[in-house]
DNA sequence: GTCTATAGGCTGATAGAC
DNA sequence: GTCTATCAGCCTATAGAC
């Protein structure tokens, strides 16, 4: 945009692809400066001259990152097809966000288990919004009838959270499957993916014995 | 045991407990031996005398921790009830154990995200254990025919995850929703523990369709 | 067994040259 | 914009007094 030596943006991203990479594997404080400058083939001076900090570097990851992903969410909550579908749909689409953006997920697991220290209130809203459309969600489906009565916020973390845990103990679960049965018997994401939505979709369906006022 | 100035178990017993509360709070390198000298009140040279290092009273809490956990979990491993209620009964166990000893699950996560950098490799059987009991369980409701065909490892790590992710997220859970909600609408431990019951029994039920071949 | 005092290493931030 | 050199602060481990 401006007369440049190098190129301004192209240090930035470099600090925040280097930063999501070992913010996710070494945490907040395992990654330091050092570490993320030289992955970013420069010096840690750039991180306070760019990003006012290593906080405000980490705030950025997760605000841009989150940005990113709620715009791949959009389709599906704005999708009209049955209830059902959607859910198959978010379950689908969630995994691949996951896969896209490793990092993501993983961060946000070390903030939430630790009542997330470093996070930025800016993405409160995000996190909030996924919610709601999970909740929108599995309202319409028992509106529709295809769902049994079930509370919105135990459905989200249920898929939410095994979701988050297959994605973000990869590393551990490669290395002990790996260790005791050199065979390399790991297990497909692709595979989990379907795993949860058919699990969901059976557990959530609506039985004939079900009534409509059930707590 | 043989004469003391104080009680060398009491010393010891408490920088175990002090160690679980603040490496599960704040992490491995979070948890400075300072801090956690000082919650137990004593000094930090007390941890290299008696477990001679860091490293090594956090392991020592993660192999007792485990024990204890496995023990609990050993009444369901050896019940001789049909499947989908043992797997009623290993969720509600599981959950129990959460609350009793939330320290476990928030530290395995967090190793779990790393790789386990600071695991002794002697509780992987243990965490193999609990792998195998799910495992057996899965096996023994597919050839009763109470449970559709399906892969133990993947329903291993959809129940766990969610467990895991409930409990270990806690703290922003009640963060976030108390900011937002200062009703204070919180999730009851119990219930999230029975839906995950329910959405695993239902999801679980082998249906009319099922063929016994099925990949 | 317990404690204080300290050694030695690593951290994030930044002043100042280019 | 970029980099090197440096500073103050914090960490773990431990020597040595009691």
């Amino acid at each position: 945009m401006a007369k440049r030596q190098h190129d301004t943006e192209a240090t930035r991203d470099a600090l925040q692809s280097a930063g999501a990479e070992l913010f996710s594997r070494l945490g907040f404080e395992g990654a330091t400066v050092e570490k993320i400058a030289r992955r970013a083939r420069t010096n840690k001076a750039m991180i306070s001259y760019h990003f006012g900090g290593k906080k405000q570097l980490y705030q950025s990851i997760l605000l841009e990152g989150f940005a990113a992903a709620r715009a791949e969410l959009k389709d599906v909550g704005d999708s009209s097809l049955p209830a059902d579908l959607r859910l198959r749909e978010f379950i689908r689409v969630f995994g691949e966000l996951a896969q896209h953006r490793p990092y993501l997920p993983v961060m946000m697991v070390r903030e939430a288990i630790s009542g997330g220290p470093h996070l930025d209130q800016k993405i409160f809203p995000s996190m909030v919004a996924v919610l709601g459309l999970v909740r929108d969600l599995v309202e319409q489906g028992v509106r529709e009838g295809t769902f049994r009565p079930v509370d919105p916020l135990l459905v989200h973390f249920g898929i939410i959270g095994s979701m988050m845990f297959f994605f973000t103990t990869e590393p551990l679960r490669r290395r002990i499957l790996a260790e005791r049965f050199p065979g390399g018997e790991t297990i497909d994401p692709q595979e989990f993916v379907r795993h949860v939505q058919d699990w969901m979709t059976q557990g959530l369906a609506r039985r004939p014995s079900d009534s409509k006022s059930r707590s």
